[in-house]
RNA sequence: GCCUUGGUGGCGGAAUUGGUAGACGCGCUGGAUUCAAAAUCCAGUUCUUUCGGGAGUGUGGGUUCGAUUCCCACCCAAGGUACCA
């Protein structure tokens, strides 16, 4: 074989590994550049084509930097905690810790074989004890701090005490709950123990609160929506009910501001940005009271448009709402009764998609504040329990669901708006005068806005606010592969470990639930514990997210024992520069790692206030997914070409137990235990016919395919070009390993350019050409500027022009081969380091200098003109690059074939764009 | 539903600020070489055509001498939607 490309791949992956080449420290000389890759998780399916299509882009870069002379930081790791490994746990007995393990092993082979230039000494696993360790010293700082307004940082929670103990919460700073109460200096030295802590934990950072859970009695645990199918657990198919339950979570709220104008700082897609924005969503108005007839408490509203008050004629609260219970009366109460039952086992995600409306009279009435009108008061699908204050005060006439729930309900619509139709939609339109309002009349909706906040606050039933979409991050998760928290109870109440201890994952017998739905860890036994403090420990875990939210800091100092990253490391390594990942990590990671670094800064342990100053969002490798279709509420699986008889859920299939779109029975049998004895209906071939999707490739879409062949046959360098070649890197497109021949061709082409028949390596000792040059720097330019705007697919095809000049122009120049070599050996880096020493220089091409760019060989002295009639080109004409405007013209209207095209008409116009183009308007 | 992104030949894609639509590669067709094949090389390949030309970048409008690029409306697909990572 003349190109042996798994002998030299081989070759030069064992000779970087025995050099340490890729090994990096800290060097004030240099220029630090930090490349990161978004942190993967290890799963048993090993490293899909999709992973390495952003690593390959992020070694390119790296490789490209240290060519210019950069000291780069480019490391990786594994987000290992996780679901999949625990569900592998549950089905097999086997401890999570091992499966990571094989995982993470089967990942590194997989890694190396692609020849990336990682530095493996500052590897890290979220899983680690040595690293989670951290993790939980850094949630002991959230425990430990509450949110200054004034100051805008986060402060240590003693700072709070103490201001308690001299002025109590009076006059505080401090973001709190709302319902926090009010208390003196008196009363705060009057608190008992467990009083003064509950009171902290409205300040916290992180803190225990009642949240809204997707709770599956029937699995005994709480779901991700991602696990919830039509109101179903996707295991198994028990209900699921939406239940409150006691959970952690971190106050990212007091945050919300800064996570916004954070966004300016960074050199992120706008996308993204606008990604985050939406969603932290913040927005002007006024929160609002409405007494309630009858009864002591009342509602509280949030509204964007304090301005229509007086269109309020009814007000929505969501199912869960806690006064619903309370108010409902008598007539009503079986209503609603089933109405919030029916609410219950619909997901949040459900509610908002469905565009049907629905809801139920409570029978109560509010009182309206200006005008003390009876305001019926409803409950309905459409306001979210989980967001601002779970109720809404209907103004019908200016938003659309709050008028297609009145025109439903055959409720009246208040028109407050002069001279605007609502009687087909609601005016949503805020350049409006308001009329119909009493004070308001006549003004401006922005005036109107004002005075009417005004009124609010002078009657005291309402305030200006502002107030976020965003909602405070819940952090427990009732399942055993995630940090434990160090956290330990007396009573009801929750106690921080002591700084130095930590908290390992106890073993336990089995990974489920117990019998009364705690979580998993609640199997442990006192003495299966390292540490056992007061009552009983935490059962809870951390997320998924919390590892991945400083990952990016250890790295810089990943063996440190005192500290999670020595100050002196993290001053000289900073942001990190280049960040490439998924946009499907929009509004988690991304958000929650910022939040995580504007805290370490706040507390001083960091420098820098935003973890990610630049960024790249790959666009997914999209797989093809197999779905099989389950008769709900059986066992039985129904072909797809059959599947209109039944009422189905559609569930993913493994796409190995699927030849082109017939399933193997007989391994899906074997897949699941849950599925040991289903049943089939097949079709008219006795086949069972899968369905089937382009989609997102993922594990828990069961889609996966690996680069090992494709590395096998073609060699890495081959497919570290075809996944760039493949399109923007930015763009999703779909899988598909068509065309991998031409980029092989291309390094089998360079390679016959510098070896002769027999296979002996050979280049030319003569002077390169004008041409030679030309076509060299030609490709230096264009690869500088498209790998300096992340264009790297059109950097291959400006290789493969470059090398099929060569070709043509039978140049293999010592001098022009050694500097393709090196251009080409941020993309292939095997074959350029085999080359390189056959050149006869005997350090790593990484060591090498880019070549610098000389614009001088690519002065023209012709253009070829396009000439265009009506913006249309019809033909191109050669002239001197010096003529003037006036020249061009002349020449091009002297021009046989101008004639011919203007078919006996003249010319309107003449347009010279000089150098351009010209454009005859007829 | 809401937020974001995308839509160009048979396929992946290129066209950087509004200036030659289809670079480069795959596939396909024909040819050379070969006993034959693989490999390699050469030529062609958006559609249509009466061979003069005409049409063409999801659809419909608009701005412009000129629009894949800018504006408006719509259609379709993908990602996210708070416990997949």
């Amino acid at each position: 074989m003349e190109y042996n490309f798994s002998e030299i791949e081989k070759k030069w992956q064992d000779y970087w590994r025995d050099h340490e080449i890729y090994k990096v420290t800290e060097d004030k000389s240099k220029e630090k550049y930090y490349v990161l890759d978004m942190f993967p998780y290890p799963s048993g399916a090993g490293l899909h084509v999709g992973h390495p299509l952003g690593y390959i882009a992020s070694d390119i870069v790296s490789r490209y930097k240290r060519l210019k002379g950069y000291n780069v930081l480019h490391p990786m790791g594994y987000d290992s905690f996780g679901l999949p490994t625990e569900q592998y746990a549950i089905q097999t007995g086997i401890h999570p810790a091992i499966a990571t393990k094989e995982n993470t092993d089967r990942y590194r082979k997989q890694l190396d074989q692609i020849g990336f230039s990682f530095d493996w000494s500052r590897e890290i696993q979220t899983s680690d004890p040595n690293y989670y360790k951290w993790t939980q010293w850094i949630f002991k700082q959230l425990f430990n701090s509450c949110y200054c307004k004034l100051e805008d940082k986060a402060l240590p929670i003693s700072n709070l005490i103490d201001s308690f103990e001299k002025s109590g919460n009076l006059t505080s700073e401090a973001v709190s709950d709302d319902n926090t109460p009010k208390f003196t200096s008196e009363d705060w030295n009057n608190f008992s123990e467990t009083e003064k802590e509950k009171i902290l934990l409205n300040y916290r950072l992180a803190f225990l609160s009642d949240t809204w859970v997707n709770w599956c009695e029937g699995l005994g645990t709480v779901l991700a929506n991602d696990e919830v199918k039509d109101g179903l657990s996707a295991r198994g198919g028990f209900s699921v009910e939406q239940k409150l339950m006691k959970q952690w979570s971190l106050r990212i709220t007091a945050y919300a501001d800064r996570l916004i104008s954070g966004l300016d700082r960074v050199d992120w897609s706008d996308s993204i940005k606008e990604i985050q924005k939406n969603w932290i969503g913040k927005s002007k108005g006024a929160s609002v009271s409405f007494k309630l007839e009858n009864s002591s408490d009342k509602i509280e509203v949030f509204t964007t448009r304090p301005d229509t008050i007086f269109g309020v004629n009814f007000m929505v609260l969501a199912p869960e709402h806690e006064l619903v219970n309370i108010i409902t009366t008598e007539e009503q109460k079986e209503e609603v009764e089933n109405y919030v039952n029916v609410s219950k086992l619909k997901s949040e995600r459900d509610r908002q998609a469905d565009k049907s409306v629905s809801g139920v009279f409570t029978g109560a009435f509010s009182i309206h504040p200006f005008t003390g009108n009876k305001v019926q008061v409803w409950i309905g699908n459409y306001v979210i329990a989980s967001y601002g204050t779970a109720a809404v005060m209907a103004v019908p006439c200016g938003d659309q669901r709050d008028w297609d729930f009145a025109t439903h309900f055959g409720l009246d619509i208040i028109n407050i708006f002069e001279g605007v139709d609502v009687s087909e939609n609601a005016n949503e339109e805020k350049n409006v005068t308001i009329t119909n309002s009493d004070f308001l009349n006549g003004l401006s909706s922005k005036k109107a806005m004002n005075l009417a906040i005004y009124r609010m606050e002078e009657g005291g039933f309402g305030k200006g606010k502002i107030n976020y979409r965003l909602r405070d991050a819940i952090f427990s998760r009732q399942r055993y592969w995630g940090e434990p928290f160090p956290i330990y109870y007396k009573g009801e109440t929750a106690y921080l470990l002591e700084d130095d201890k930590q908290v390992t994952l106890p073993l336990v017998d089995k990974y489920l639930p117990t019998s009364t739905g705690e979580p998993p860890l609640a199997r442990a036994k006192k003495e299966d514990w390292n540490v056992y403090e007061g009552d009983r420990m935490e059962t809870n875990i951390m997320p998924g997210w919390a590892g991945s939210s400083w990952y990016f800091l250890r790295y810089m100092n990943p063996t440190n024992d005192g500290e999670f990253c020595a100050k002196e490391k993290s001053d000289y390594w900073g942001q990190v520069d280049l960040y490439i990942g998924g946009a499907e990590h929009a509004v988690g990671h991304l958000l929650y790692s910022r939040f995580w670094t504007k805290f370490l800064y706040d507390r001083g342990f960091i420098s820098f206030d935003e973890p990610f100053k630049k960024m790249i969002n790959q666009g997914m490798i999209l797989g093809r997914s197999s779905f099989v279709y389950r008769i709900k509420d059986t066992n039985t699986f129904v072909s797809f070409d059959k599947i209109k008889d039944h009422k189905t859920t559609r569930l993913h299939v493994d796409i190995d137990f699927v030849d082109n779109d017939i399933l193997n029975v007989e391994k899906f049998k074997n897949w699941r235990v849950e599925y040991s004895n289903a049943e089939f209906i097949l079709n008219e071939n006795a086949e069972y016919l899968c369905g089937h999707e382009v989609e997102k490739m993922s594990k828990s879409k069961y889609n996966v395919q690996t680069p090992d062949k494709l590395v096998e046959d073609f060699g890495a360098d081959t497919l570290r070009l075809y996944e760039m070649f493949l399109g923007p890197l930015e763009q999703f497109k779909p899988w598909d390993v068509k065309g991998i021949n031409g980029v092989h061709n291309f390094l089998r082409k360079f390679w016959r350019l510098v070896h002769d028949e027999e296979n002996n390596f050979s280049v030319s000792e003569e002077n390169p050409t004008k041409a030679n040059y030309k076509t060299l720097h030609k490709t230096i330019k264009k690869v500088e500027e498209e790998i300096d705007r992340h264009s790297f697919n059109t950097v291959v095809s400006t290789f493969m022009i470059c090398i099929n000049e060569f070709t043509d122009q039978k140049c293999n120049n010592r001098e022009i081969i050694s500097d393709f070599t090196v251009l080409l050996s941020a993309y292939a880096p095997h074959i350029s380091e085999e080359i390189w020493s056959k050149l006869g220089i005997d350090t790593s091409v990484t060591t090498a200098n880019f070549p610098s760019f000389n614009s001088s060989y690519l002065v023209e002295s012709e253009i070829h003109y396009p000439v265009s009639f009506n913006g249309k080109m019809r033909f191109k004409i050669p002239l001197s690059a010096e003529l003037t405007k006036e020249e061009v013209e002349r020449e091009v209207m002297n021009h046989e074939k101008t004639s011919h095209y203007l078919d006996g008409k003249s010319p309107k116009k003449v347009i010279v764009v000089p150098k351009r183009i010209v454009n005859i308007v007829m």
